[in-house]
DNA sequence: CGGAGTAATCGTCAAGTTGACGACAATCAC
DNA sequence: GTGATTGTCGTCAACTTGACGATTACTCCG
């Protein structure tokens, strides 16, 4: 019959964000056995009482110095196969974290080092457990939530423009987007984009500043090519 | 410092099916305390050395009899509040399963009573733990999968005929759909049906007959209202 | 057998959306 | 000023959608 086992929980996240025109996400070097020196996310255990979210937001919280407010963190999917940690029974509940260029990552207390990697250079490094598939998982819920989603202006600071927003998409996608197209777009779903009114200059035509607006969903979506 | 707590992990089932022209869900009356001949979502505990996946498929198979192959299980979320059950940290993973009218559900080993209960009578009924709450998230996502990808046929037995799986998308959605548009809408996607070239009769012209086809998601996917 | 009833399927048409791309606008560097 | 650069608006054909008429192929009943 069913004998309950009792199980150690983490939170593991994966941290993307766009920076230096590229996707990357957020990895430490593992300071203790097992995977010592390996890459991996970022995580750790959850704590007596602490709930999914909270302990989500505290790693986070640890490795980057960005409070819950200022980012999106959703839960991903939950890990348990048996053999996935040597050292016994680990279940970890992935979270998927997208935030904006935080600049330099702080290093956190478990953490011997931290660093922002273009996902496209991961496979060659071998990541810890099953980080990995995490990873990947991660950056397939990034890339179909885009189309659907306002999520896009989390991995932007605030306020953006069209050319910003679509240069993320683009990113994340790994497609070119057509620029005249994409600014009908976003800017025809109400409340999708919300004008400031304001504008900002770097090379050419000034282009208007936007902040996200109140739609969570996108309808029509954005579509990719398939 | 992070103490590792160690935590009881379950897992709890979602199943939903098409039955009596309408979207039902398969409860059981607990047994046990806590929550003592409360309804609940069919569940247990994960046994030692045993997958999320396999644990779900188990517990599925004890409640309903159905094997693996013939169902659609995914993972849905994890639930980890400190405090969602009274005996200490229990997490649970949910998941969700969609399958095909079963008839009378077999009475499960830890269930003293299972039945299936349309959902839109549940609110009434008071569900032990979370379980409303993960009820909700289980509809919710079943809905939102049936608009881009190709999971009504896992509501139905195959083959199934156009119209069966219409009233699939209705009885699931809340909505009606016209006949014509969802025809051309459904047989128009490439790899989406696969016909058998046989038909069947009930009343009125023969409907062909179609079994789930190879495409995976639906592009582009069928919209319903907002 | 000949309707009447019923449901499946095909067609049509206007309205809306998309993709490709031309044109113009508003800035900066010189 | 001129040219380079980028943002924004417009246009048009191709496609998709929603509404709905028409036809087809059965069963049932007299």
């Amino acid at each position: 019959m069913s004998e309950p086992v009792p199980v150690l929980l983490t939170v593991d996240l994966v941290v993307l964000s766009v920076r230096a025109d590229d996707l990357q996400v957020l990895l430490v070097r593992r300071g203790i056995e097992p995977y010592a020196d390996a890459w991996a996310l970022p995580g750790g255990f959850v704590l007596d009482g602490e709930d999914l979210p909270d302990a989500a937001a505290r790693e986070l919280a640890e490795e980057t110095g960005f409070d819950r407010a200022r980012v999106h963190v959703e839960q991903l999917a939950t890990y348990g196969a048996a053999t996935r940690d040597p050292r016994g029974r680990v279940v970890t509940v992935a979270h998927l974290a997208l935030v904006s260029d935080p600049g330099e990552p702080r290093g956190g207390s478990d953490a011997a080092e931290a660093a922002w990697v273009p996902v496209r250079e991961v496979p060659g490094r071998e990541l810890a457990f099953d980080h990995e598939r995490i990873l990947a998982d991660g950056i397939e819920r990034a890339r179909a939530k885009l189309e659907y989603s306002a999520l896009g202006a989390a991995l932007l600071g605030s306020p953006f423009t069209v050319a910003e927003l679509r240069r993320v998409y683009e990113i994340v996608w790994g497609e070119s987007l057509d620029p005249r197209n994409f600014h009908r777009k976003v800017t025809g779903v109400a409340g999708f984009l919300e004008p400031t009114g304001e504008t900002r200059t770097e090379r050419g035509r000034p282009a208007a500043l936007f902040t996200a607006g109140p739609a969570g969903v996108l309808h029509p979506p954005i579509t990719r090519q398939r």
